[in-house]
DNA sequence: TGCTAAATCTCGAAC
DNA sequence: GTTCGAGGTTTAGCA
């Protein structure tokens, strides 16, 4: 069944009456929902916001999921995540539809003018995804080969709840003095140092305890803040983390990495 | 002239050499491209990730954004920020679509087997776009009128310099004691909380000084920590700001805030 | 449900 | 260019 339409020249605008109803229809079906068009959007919720006319790219999804794209940018100027219930209306010689969701009470307004491609597909989409390389992989790494940090580490747990939130990794090193590891997969900032001193503050007690940023680089103007808080940073690229435990779940000796996460 | 292309029937394929043809017309010519169709997708840079075939909605911006969606979920799967450069090749009876980003360097490599919808348009959009109720509005509603904290506050500066980053709002209370307000729109945090901290401790000198959280609530765990550390907290909805400003605005009165902002 | 922190976060502004 | 913090952030993982 047809559930594409376009028009014979570009930018020429599809009739608003037909689609509404093609729209509802899809929706009903629960089908993925493309509209390009001149539209105007009013946003009310957890914040308000108007967007003027304008020629804007509009995904529904097949969860209830909204985005509407201007032509520009990787953000969506104005959307909601799934679950969102719609309503279809022609009136006035305008398209409007309206996404609604219940938790918390939210709407986004949208009145075309005018259409110049909608589509209504089921996709099927399976396909499984793999990331790599990211702070997640960093912790499995070190988890597997403390050493990575320094010889002698031995961790202790992760995402040890210390008192303002969770440290990534606590440990001992060869001294037998407690380590706090902070992890961030990017060049660690201000805020990552401020983190980890609170954990470190948070868990210090009469022994002493070392707190270790670990990150591919760290910021310019974190050095100084480093030291003044007696913490230290130890360079690690994430890359490298995915390819280690790529290397070991070949040899299938990731047994041991369960416990810990 | 047209550049849209649709199926004739609900998930038939359009011709991939064909369509690859269009596609990089339409790049060329910096239009907004649609692409529905069965792909996979391996990214490459700051992280890396692969993504086995399924029905995916890929959009390219004229800005060279490129977002790849599958048919559920707020996010994209895959995506790259504008100011990407693109390739498009046919092989081997795939379409290929290649993204490069330059700083960082990053590649996202799409591999289409089949084409339900292609679409490429020059859309304008000039549509002015308002926010209401953010952060800012609190910001601008607060210097207007610092009595939404309490009677007798003066704000001395906004955007105040601390040595760790910046206060939201610098003021001395009726007893000229000073005051540091960090403004949060959503409820506030253990972070905002310790954010608000680091910034009293980086200004307090000998002199008495006061930190205020304002949001329109406190996050459950934070209340015992603000006690702790001796700060305060003040309910505000943003909700509330944006209508004082719009009333402000309204009666013109609104020509000293800009000495501030 | 609430809290905690990551994200290939993006984006814009300031220095 | 880097740094910094907001964002209607969203999302996932846990207690």
């Amino acid at each position: 069944m047809t559930t594409g339409v376009l028009p014979n020249s570009s930018k020429s605008q599809l009739p608003l009456r037909e689609t509404a109803d093609r729209l509802r229809e899809a929706l009903r079906q629960r089908k993925a929902v493309v509209i390009i068009g001149s539209c105007a959007v009013d946003y009310s919720g957890r914040a308000r916001s108007r967007l003027d006319y304008g020629g804007r790219i509009v995904l529904i999804k097949q969860d209830g999921a909204l985005l509407i794209h201007r032509p520009y940018g990787y953000l969506p100027v104005n959307w909601q995540p799934s679950k969102c219930h719609f309503h279809v209306e022609y009136a006035d010689g305008l398209l409007n539809l309206k996404a609604i969701r219940v938790s918390p009470p939210e709407t986004v307004q949208m009145r075309f003018k005018g259409v110049y491609l909608f589509s209504g597909l089921d996709l099927e989409d399976e396909g499984r995804f793999s990331l790599y390389a990211s702070e997640l992989d960093m912790k499995k790494a070190l988890i597997m080969q403390p050493d990575l940090i320094e010889q002698g580490l031995k961790i202790v747990s992760s995402e040890k709840r210390v008192a303002p939130g969770f440290a990534d990794i606590y440990g001992r090193d060869r001294a037998g003095t407690s380590v706090i590891i902070e992890i961030k997969r990017d060049t660690a900032d201000r805020e990552a140092v401020l983190q980890l001193y609170n954990y470190v503050k948070a868990t210090a007690g009469h022994q002493p305890l070392r707190g270790i940023i670990v990150a591919p680089a760290l910021g310019k103007g974190c050095q100084r803040l480093l030291e003044t808080l007696n913490l230290e940073f130890k360079q690690l690229d994430p890359h490298l983390c995915s390819e280690i435990l790529a290397r070991r779940q070949q040899s299938g000796r990731d047994r041991s990495i369960g416990e810990y996460l």
